[in-house]
RNA sequence: UGGCCCGUGGUGGAAUUGGCAACACGUCUGGCUCUGGACCAGAAGAUUCCAGGUUCGAAUCCUGGCGGGCCAACCA
């Protein structure tokens, strides 16, 4: 890959854990689909990430079978995800891997977290545990199995495993907190009782573990550095991370895996690598669903041919439909990786596909919608075969197994598009229309002379003259046609299905409005249309992607069909397998900016319709008089009175702050929200220092500074180191002109990290404030040296610049200049450089 | 009166961690062309969800609000 200059947030927290040594700076990922269905374009850009992460850190990637559960599963689809990922052109580390291969150290670690009263087995009914789970508003309430004797709980542990009980009877779970705000951490489930056949491990088992004791634990078996999964395991991460606390894998556990290096039976006492989970958003496709679970039906209820039918959004799919890895892989960079929700435009995927077939697809002619035109100056019989190019001069290197030309045939019937043709061409129509001349791509010029209909007064036939000596495409005169359109010999061109693909769902957003999304199937997603093609490519090889001139990029699909009707035909189309037709698939049309596609960005027109002036939120509601918090008010402020109305300290605090302090009812009111708060406060002001900036530089830069997090996972939340002298005294120096204010930000991370004295750092540093206005002249002289270009434009009248200055002189004086007086002194050189 | 996460042009997303709101797709001009494609040149499009606050300076920090997503499967 590339080196980009900016890193997206999973490549930053890689790169930051390489840097600095995090596991001897090695990283491993790994790709986990569960096979229960095929990959789609979602998955590829797990995929690039995944695999593309890893490259560009000199790690590897393993691929992994999340096959735990036995009744989803299919060796058919393991086979369709290997050949996928393959296909998109990445390569795993080893061999595949499978959960199911862990099932042994998965149920040893299980054992042990049972041992050591980590994990429990509850008898209860599934609907029974579900009850005690509680809701989000409601904490859960404890199994009365929780508190089974750590023996009875092996015993029945064991008993299970080796089926002894029924599906249902009993499962396994972790004892964690049935009151905690997280859901997933309310005792989750390890093991189920399931008499099932799984396609890998027969009826070995008759217990299946968890997603999340799985993976988790999967990941350590296989020294997994980054773990990077989707959004909505956000919640699953705090569990990720207390299997992994309480887990105690010893070398003997994993010593039974396939292809482990074997060795002793010592305690590991923990993963190491400790893997980690970071979460992405899903990419979402507009006009499409990415998801297998709602792709699976389609196919079930032939709502699509199969899994590979070319509609699809999966990667059989779209191969089948022409389009390239390359283009796949193009698409993913190109949209990136983020955090928030999204749904991405097909016009960005159509993008990617023509920008990698465009050098490389040769071009060829054939009409879609075929109308007649008998060139009325050529024999009947005659027939002409034509050297044309495969590819137009501006595609610089063709690919050089592909020859340069073909010929083509020119005879006295041939076919144009029909939406080729107007009778009444609209203004700045460049095509034929009656007593017009125009150019055959490759071919003569043509006239039209006579419009030819039927009964019903539509057009069947047009009759036309040729140039002759226009041969080659232009005219020794010197005249230009208006346009130049595609054609195909009547005589000698070979019959064809076109299958021409819309998108499946008729909405951008297919769960849009409705119970079942199927309702936004699009009925007209497929095209079917007899079409003619220039001769020569029934010699090509059967996956060539195509341009057929000025209609798109189509794909010779691997069915043929047996002709409907015969076409008009002389024998010339001989090569093509006797009584069948070709058949092609669209890839994707050809950008067109003549006919505006209306289908294009439908959601655009719709919502600008719907929606003219819509604004902001909805107005707030006025104050109920039962004094409940209602939408638009401070909920924190009420939380906070009410508080206050019960405890005589908090209150008296808060209007001494106003009274005797002069500080504002708001920032009175955040400072008096606790005892802690007021006494951090109390203790600060204490020596002195200015209790009005004391409160702003509490409750604005403490509390930012506190919040930032240090190195990507490895934050202590609210650990503070800073004390509240320190903090008096540090906004005393700023007050007093002694440090710069951004040397007193400066200063205030640090303090928070590692806690101190700032005035003995300030005098140990020297970070006195500079305000010796020759010494910033002569900085800000230089900087403005340094940025003719930017000078220039400030001075062009771009004022906001100044701003880019003060930076820069900040930076050059390690923030201890006085920021107002650089401004100053910047805008004033600035000025009178000029 | 739950927890967690997320709001930047039409779309996807940058902003070197408080200092010029990048880039790409799309759109619109113009040029070139034997493809109304490609290519070349240019343009338009953003009060960074809102309101306050801190700061010389805020997309970025603080407070509150609004909006969206995920979580109560013996699925993953």
């Amino acid at each position: 890959m590339s080196e980009k200059e900016h890193l997206d947030f999973i490549r930053q927290i890689v790169a930051d854990d390489v840097a600095s040594g995090k596991h001897d700076g090695r990283v491993l990922t790994r790709f986990p689909p569960e096979p229960n269905g095929f990959l789609h374009i979602g998955h590829a850009s797990a995929i690039c990430l995944d695999f593309g992460v890893a490259a560009d850190y000199g790690g590897r990637t393993t691929l992994r079978m999340d096959d735990t559960n036995p009744t989803t599963e299919d060796p058919a689809y393991v086979e369709a995800i290997e050949r996928d990922i393959a296909w998109l052109g990445f390569e795993w580390e080893g061999d595949v891997r499978y959960a199911s291969d862990y099932f042994e150290p998965l149920y040893q670690l299980a054992l042990r977290m049972v041992e050591d009263g980590f994990a429990y087995v509850d008898s209860l009914s599934e609907s029974e545990i579900r009850d005690h789970r509680g809701s989000v508003r409601e904490p859960g309430r404890p199994s009365p199995y929780r508190d089974r004797s750590i023996e009875e709980n092996l015993q029945l542990f064991r008993a299970m495993r080796a089926g002894e009980f029924p599906d249902g009877a009993h499962v396994l779970r972790a004892k964690i907190d049935l009151s905690a705000s997280n859901m997933k951490m309310r005792d989750p489930l390890m093991y189920r009782i399931r008499h099932a056949h799984h396609y890998r491990t027969g009826d070995a088992w008759p217990i299946y573990p968890f997603y999340d004791w799985a993976h988790g634990q999967s990941d350590g078996i296989e020294g997994i550095t980054h773990s990077l999964c989707t959004l909505e395991f956000q919640d699953n991460r705090e569990l990720y991370d207390w299997f992994i606390e309480h887990t105690r894998p010893s070398v003997a556990q994993i010593d039974s895996l396939p292809g482990a290096e074997g060795g002793g039976s010592e305690d590991l006492g923990s993963w190491d690598p400790r893997p980690r989970q970071y979460e992405f958003a899903r990419r979402n496709l507009d006009y499409t669903i990415v998801s297998k679970r709602k792709l699976l039906p389609l196919v079930e209820d032939g709502s699509v041919s199969g899994w590979d039918d070319p509609r699809m959004s999966t990667l059989a799919g779209l191969r089948r439909r022409g389009v390239p890895p390359d283009a796949i892989r193009a698409f993913c960079d190109q949209v990136g990786i983020g955090k928030a929700d999204n749904r991405v435009s097909v016009g960005t995927l159509e993008w990617a596909i023509r920008e990698a077939l465009n050098p490389r697809a040769p071009r060829v002619l054939c009409v879609l919608d075929p109308l007649k035109v008998t060139i009325t100056n050529y024999p009947d019989d005659g027939i002409d075969w034509l050297e044309a190019p495969y590819f137009p001069r501006d595609v610089k290197a063709p690919p050089e197994d592909w020859p340069a030309t073909r010929r083509i045939p020119f005879s006295a019937n041939l076919y144009i598009e029909r939406s080729d043709f107007a009778e009444e061409p609209p203004s700045g129509f460049k095509r034929l229309a009656p007593g017009r001349e125009v150019r055959l791509r490759h071919g003569f010029f043509i006239t039209c002379d006579e419009v030819v209909k039927d009964g019903g007064g539509e057009v069947v036939e047009l009759r036309c003259t040729y140039d002759p000596a226009t041969s080659g495409g232009s005219s020794p005169d010197g005249r230009k046609p208006s346009g130049t359109i595609h054609w195909v010999s009547a005589d000698a061109s070979l019959p064809a299905e076109i299958r021409l693909y819309d998108r499946l769902f008729k909405v951008a957003d297919p769960y849009e409005g409705v119970e079942d999304f199927r309702d936004n199937l699009n009925p007209n997603s497929l095209e079917i249309l007899d079409a003619f093609i220039e001769p020569s490519v029934a010699e090509d090889p059967p996956d060539t992607s195509y341009q057929f001139e000025r209609t798109g990029y189509f794909i010779r699909d691997r069915a043929t069909r047996s002709v409907s009707k015969v076409a008009g035909s002389n024998g010339a189309g001989a090569h093509a397998e006797a009584g069948s037709r070709l058949v092609f698939n669209r890839t994707v049309s050809l950008r067109n900016t003549w006919e505006t596609t209306v289908y294009l960005e439908p959601d655009v027109a719709i919502t600008s319709v719907l929606e003219p002036g819509v604004t902001v939120g909805p107005v707030p509601e006025p104050a109920s008089e039962t004094g409940e918090p209602t939408i638009g008010e401070d909920t924190g402020r009420l939380a906070r009175d009410r508080i206050r109305e019960e405890s005589l300290p908090l209150q008296t605090s808060f209007e001494r702050f106003q009274r005797e302090l002069g500080l504002t009812e708001e920032v009175a009111d955040l400072l008096s929200a606790s005892p802690a708060s007021i006494d951090f406060y109390e203790r600060a002001i204490a020596g002195g220092a200015n209790p009005e900036a004391v409160a702003n530089w509490l409750l604005n830069k403490v509390r930012g500074a506190e919040s930032k997090e240090g190195p990507a996972g490895t934050r202590a939340a609210g650990e503070s180191s800073l004390e509240p002298e320190a903090l008096g005294a540090l906004v005393d120096l700023v007050e007093s002109g002694t440090i710069s204010v951004t040397t007193g930000n400066d200063l205030l991370s640090r303090l928070v990290a590692d806690g101190g004295d700032p005035r003995e750092i300030v005098d140990r540093e020297a970070l006195g404030r500079l305000v010796d206005r020759a010494r910033i002249r002569d900085v800000a002289h230089q900087v403005i040296a340094d940025h003719p270009e930017e000078a220039g434009r400030f001075r062009a009248g771009q004022a906001k610049l100044a701003g880019f200055f003060v930076g820069q002189v900040m930076r050059a004086t390690e923030n201890r200049a006085d920021a107002s007086l650089v401004r100053n002194i910047v805008e004033e050189s600035l000025n009178e450089a000029s």
